[in-house]
RNA sequence: GGGCUGUUAGCUCAGUUGGUUUAGAGCGCUGCUUUGACAGAGCAGAGGUCGGAGGUUCGAAUCCUCCACAGCCCA
């Protein structure tokens, strides 16, 4: 074995076997089911380290319950993501010139399709590279033909449920996209913006003043609101005002919906560009002016400003207000201005007609599954956000003017009859039958909001609307666990527990993990568009999947975001080579003939490792449990570094004797499969090598052993006592500059423990230790002027263990007055320490009134206390050092 | 504007229903060590009045109130 651990050859040769011999396959049968569906990414898209955390921890779970046993399935796939990539498309047509219309629906789908082949699969691959062990004989696409009639019959069910319902709203607009969108995909940013204040003639010369900061939609006002109540406007009421600008003259009118207290109190109302206005003008039977082309150009009913951006004509109608004398004055001002999650674009309120789903059942049911526990929310906190967002949630817009996607399954008669059905020839028949020709009809344009798609996921995966009865959905369905970003918690998590409740009437997943964000060291979010997001692909080739696994998943704390630094990888990278030369030791003893000298304590350092990895077990299958991804890291992290390499295989040197060998690489192997759901890749290779398994087989599908023996807590505080007095000493060496240690003495309440303790500093130290009560008064009166000694304690459990340790060694004058002054410290220390018990025990309230075992607990720290002040006064005596 | 979190060592975080002696870990930092698993290393060390102010309690990092700051979600 090399001395320095190469990821790239060991993880590309496994990820190529477990493929080959289909590893992570999975059919039912009799085992329990652990079912994962990923997070489907965007088809077209590339890996961001977001999908690193995301995929990494779902892989944890899928590896570790497959180690626990379980039939674990997890499902991939890729989601079409419709104004992604259909802008993508888009663009690419542009640059040759061509317009998406020219092409037209046919045409461009081809082209959409050709986009889809040529980047699709690329997120795949990198998954895998990652090494994430999903199922992907498995694999779906939200557009495969199944998913696409699982979408038309979700839709048709609705539909004639009375769910769906098409009508004329007013919606987000994407002028961008030129689609609707949902409120979901509605982005707010705060912006500094010009508060416009804007004269509306009256005649007498006299004016109505209104604030705006939309000045360019003027030209569509149809009315001037104020509060019904406002003092100052009250004889205004049923008056005309001019519009700026224009020639037109319009009421100004009463609504309650007037907030006086902002601008002047006057509202310019514009039904047909603000959501609000267009109730105001609803009560009002106001007419509707719209000025916008659906890319947010001005449009003739605009006069001489047609033509112009919205952004352009704000720019010439406040000029042209302040030349004309309109515009009184202009403030800045601080709002919150909406844009489209997908292009960025401003978004902009349209009327139009649109398809919509009625949400409150729906909500009814997704609230109800959390509120009673059916599906759990980890971390719990999310809860209430939950829980606000689905009381308050209105009607789901769920067309898209797209073209990638689901059509909408309705068909229009020439006078606008419609018709829902899965097909054609279904919509025919109904047209028929409502007495229609039906070969006038024509399909509705748009296509699906992509989470129309999404929702159905968990369902549509196992083909739950093609045979609702079929085995896999039965074995596997609901899912155990969802694992995602809290950003898509209503775009998503919350329609799928409605999907699943509606559909199948049942929960999609019993526990929604949702983890963090991964932003930078400045907790900025990471984004292409910053250049802070690192690519991962270039992170494994560097460090290792391993590696980078292992850093991500080290630094996300539950529900907390990430703040993702390469030093994570390093320490990923520089972890896996510890690793590896730990095994690389294992491996030297194997090939060497039987030890002269074998370690004294190799027998005993076996029984308290064998303890210590039962509990290393159930505090991995604790901490995994609960999700606790971050600390199960954490803590394997620590058990390889410091109990396995830094004490176990200390302890084993210069090495075990051949029959015990066997028994610490069946150790060892075990080690590696707690290790394994973090790294996959290193654990396989170096698992193989150890037990010279063939390819076929991983180490990720033997059955983690069970705990046989109870925990010998006895051996485990000894060795504790042992590992603490050899630090102790250690560091008293070091204070002293004392390289050489002549030997050690112990004296001790705790005899049983002594021999342990001896043998391990023996080995640890290498010094020869004596022990006993003689020893120990021979010597401790007999002290010689340099030497120096150590008390250690240590608490496990119920025993408290004590020790006292004398050194002998020779030490020169200077550090032996350092000491001293360290010594007098902790002296002075300790006797504050006193006080505060003692201060504690003459309290009366306290006394009486804490539980019988605290305040024993209390007497007993004052006990031991004394028994330390009295070996520190004696040794400071010792030391020619006057106490006071 | 409404709601929800959080504030503990230089950084990132633990700290389980209030009591486990004097609040822990990883990284970073400092010192020593380059003998045969590993310098991608070993050994040891320093570093915190638990955001602030009150309150409840025999006892508060932990419970309550207010304040300050930061972040997230929603409109």
């Amino acid at each position: 074995m090399e001395s320095r651990y190469a990821p790239q050859t060991v993880e590309a040769r496994w990820r190529e076997a477990w493929e080959r011999h289909g590893i992570y396959r999975s059919v039912p049968d009799e085992r329990p089911p652990y079912t994962i569906v990923m997070p489907p990414p965007n088809v077209t898209g590339v890996l961001h380290m977001g999908h690193v955390l995301n995929n990494t921890l779902q892989d944890i779970l899928a590896r570790f319950y497959r180690l626990k046993g379980y039939n674990v399935c997890w499902v991939p796939g890729t989601d079409h993501a419709s104004i992604a990539t259909e802008a993508k498309v888009v663009a690419r047509l542009r640059q040759q010139g061509i317009d998406k219309r020219d092409l037209g629906r046919e045409g461009f789908l081809q082209e959409a399709w050709r986009w889809t082949e040529e980047h699709g699969g690329i997120i795949v691959q990198q998954l895998k590279t990652l090494g994430v062990s999903a199922d992907w004989e498995r694999y779906r696409f939200t557009l495969d033909p199944p998913l696409y009639r699982a979408v038309i019959e979700a839709f048709v069910q609705l539909y004639r449920d009375g769910l769906i319902y098409r009508g004329k709203r007013m919606i987000h607009w994407d002028p961008v996209a030129q689609t609707a969108l949902s409120d979901e995909e509605v982005i707010y940013k705060e912006h500094e913006s010009q508060l416009c204040y804007v004269r509306y003639p009256a005649e007498n010369g006299e004016y109505l003043v209104v604030a705006t900061v939309r000045p360019e939609t003027i030209l569509a006002d149809v009315a001037v609101a104020v509060h019904p109540s406002d003092e100052r406007y009250k004889d205004w009421i049923g008056r005309q005002v001019r519009v700026p600008l224009t020639d037109r003259y319009v009421p100004v009118i009463a609504d309650e919906a007037v907030d006086p207290t902002f601008g002047t109190g006057c509202l310019k109302v514009t039904p047909a560009h603000d959501p609000k206005d267009y109730e105001i003008g609803q009560r009002h039977q106001l007419p509707i002016i719209d000025i916008f082309t659906p890319a947010a150009v001005l449009n003739e009913l605009a006069g001489s400003y047609a033509g112009l951006s919205r952004e352009e004509a704000r720019k010439r109608i406040t000029e042209d207000l302040r030349t004309t004398g309109l515009l009184e004055r202009v403030e800045v001002y601080r709002h919150s201005v909406g844009h489209s999650e997908r292009t960025d674009a401003v978004v902009e309120p349209r009327l139009s007609e649109q398809w919509f789903v009625r949400m409150k059942l729906l909500a009814e049911l997704a609230l109800q599954a959390v509120e009673k526990g059916e599906v759990r929310l980890v971390p719990e906190r999310f809860l209430s956000t939950y829980r606000h967002w689905l009381e308050n949630v209105k009607d789901w817009c769920i067309s898209r003017q797209l073209w990638w996607g689901h059509q909408i399954p309705a068909w229009y008669a020439p006078d606008g009859q419609v018709f829902v059905a899965a097909t054609y020839a279904e919509a025919q028949a109904q047209a028929q039958a409502a007495g229609y020709d039906p070969t006038t009809l024509r399909q509705d344009e748009d296509v699906l909001d992509t989470w129309f798609s999404s929702w159905l996921w968990p369902l549509s995966v196992f083909d739950f609307f093609e045979k609702p009865d079929n085995p896999d959905f039965a074995y596997y369905y609901p899912t155990q666990v969802l694992v995602t970003a809290p950003e898509i918690l209503f775009f998503w998590v919350a329609r799928m527990i409605m999907a699943g409740y509606y559909f199948a009437q049942r929960k999609p997943f019993s526990v929604v993990y949702l983890h963090g964000i991964v932003r930078d060291r400045q907790r900025r979010k990471m984004s292409k568009s910053l250049g802070n997001s690192p690519d991962p692909l270039e992170l494994i080739d560097r460090y290792g999947a391993d590696a980078v696994r292992m850093g991500i998943v080290m630094s996300s704390p539950a529900g907390n975001d990430l703040l993702f630094d390469e030093a994570l990888c390093e320490q990923g990278k520089n972890f896996c080579n510890k690793l590896w030369n730990s095994f690389r030791l294992l491996h030297l003893w194997r090939e060497r003939e039987e030890p002269e000298l074998p370690s004294p304590i190799a027998y005993e350092a076996y029984e308290w490792f064998e303890n210590k990895l039962i509990l290393m077990q159930a505090e991995i299958e604790k901490l995994l449990g609960e999700y606790r991804f971050y600390e199960a890291a954490h803590e394997i992290y620590r058990f390889v570094w410091e109990d396995f390499c830094s004490w176990y295989l200390e302890a084993l040197k210069p090495a075990p004797p051949k029959a015990l060998l066997e028994k610490v690489e069946k150790q060892a192997a075990r080690l590696l499969q707690l290790l394994h759901p973090f790294m996959p890749y290193i654990t396989e290779e170096l698992w193989h090598r150890l037990t010279g398994a063939p390819e076929t087989e991983s180490i990720g599908m033997q059955k983690l052993s069970l705990p046989s023996q109870e925990v010998d807590w006895g051996l485990l505080d000894a060795v504790h006592l042992a590992q603490t007095a050899i630090s102790k000493m250690r560091q008293i060496k070091q204070e002293l500059g004392v390289s050489k240690v002549k030997g050690l003495r112990v004296a001790g309440r705790e005899a049983k423990a002594a021999p342990i303790v001896m043998k391990w500093m023996e080995h640890f130290l290498g010094a020869e230790v004596r022990l006993g009560e003689e020893a120990l008064s021979a010597t401790a009166f007999r002290l010689p002027v340099k030497s120096s000694g150590v008390e250690v304690r240590t608490m496990s459990r119920s025993v408290l263990l004590q020790e006292i340790f004398y050194l002998e060694a020779e030490v020169e004058e200077e550090k032996w007055a350092s000491m001293a002054v360290a010594l007098k410290k902790e002296l002075d220390e300790a006797r504050r320490f006193r006080e505060s018990i003692q201060r504690k025990l003459a309290n009366k309230d306290f006394v009486e009134k804490a539980p019988e075992e605290v305040v024993e607990r209390e007497r007993k720290k004052l006990g031991d206390v004394e028994l330390r002040l009295k070996w520190l006064e004696e040794q400071l005596e010792a030391m020619g050092v006057q106490l006071s």
